[in-house]
DNA sequence: CGGAAGCGTAACCGGTGGGTTACATATTCT
DNA sequence: AGAATATGTAACCCACCGGTTACGCTTCCG
């Protein structure tokens, strides 16, 4: 995870992981996209294979490369627990008792606002 | 955002996040955890600090350090773009919509379908 | 077969990051 | 007031990172 941490630090890097987020792109294609030289691209594509966050098919003499979702989860899960002021569990919190209020009412046959309604 | 991801590429910086997830920590308590001298804590906190992912407290000629949970949403989310398989939003959503139209459709005596409306 | 196309690696180089020691500043204690 | 405590800043050093140019290896195509 210390890997994908690193990969994800570099501007360079998050942009093309960008660019692979719905399509498949070749080393070239990649490239075209920014000013630095091929070969400094070619290493940000290394960087980003090693960490496991892209994964690169040889066609010819082509590389294509797309991205490997997998890895990502780690890093998520770690950050995620720091974000317990997201709004997650107050949304799911908000759902659970929905669903228990209308369990509740179904089995007493009551309405949905029992203040509000009464037969 | 690109602060938060240089803040949390050192893996000194990660665990002293790790560190202050549950409790709040002076600079003095949070340096006892490692080797490294305390200046460069210090300038890791600052990191930190100007990362916005951490807050500190001065009190008398000690500095409380907690976490500020609110700056980790934009990484996650962001990480959360590319992971499919954490795409549970949507499942989510769906989820909660579904409620809330079961909901609604009991409070108002319709059938579950609107299509089938009877009128 | 031979040249062009597509990519990666090697060697080099300047800037930055993270470590250290020495020092400055503010607060608490006696 | 003066010593000790808690912490940050400054100056310095080395390792690593990201950029460049030069080059090597395959693969495609005439």
């Amino acid at each position: 995870m210390d890997e994908v941490a690193a990969a994800i630090a570099d501007p360079v890097r998050r942009r093309i992981l960008e660019l692979l987020r719905d399509r498949q792109l070749t080393a070239g294609r990649i490239a075209e996209h920014f000013e630095i030289s091929r070969p400094a691209i070619s290493r940000h594509l290394r960087v980003l294979r090693e960490s496991g966050l892209v994964r690169d098919a040889v066609v010819g003499r082509e590389r294509h490369y797309q991205l490997d979702p997998a890895h990502f989860g780690d890093l998520i899960r770690w950050l995620s627990q720091f974000d317990q002021s997201e709004r997650w569990e107050r949304r799911f919190d908000a759902l659970e008792t929905e669903v228990h209020r209308t369990r509740r009412e179904r089995r007493t046959g009551g309405s949905p606002y029992p203040k509000e309604r009464t037969a």
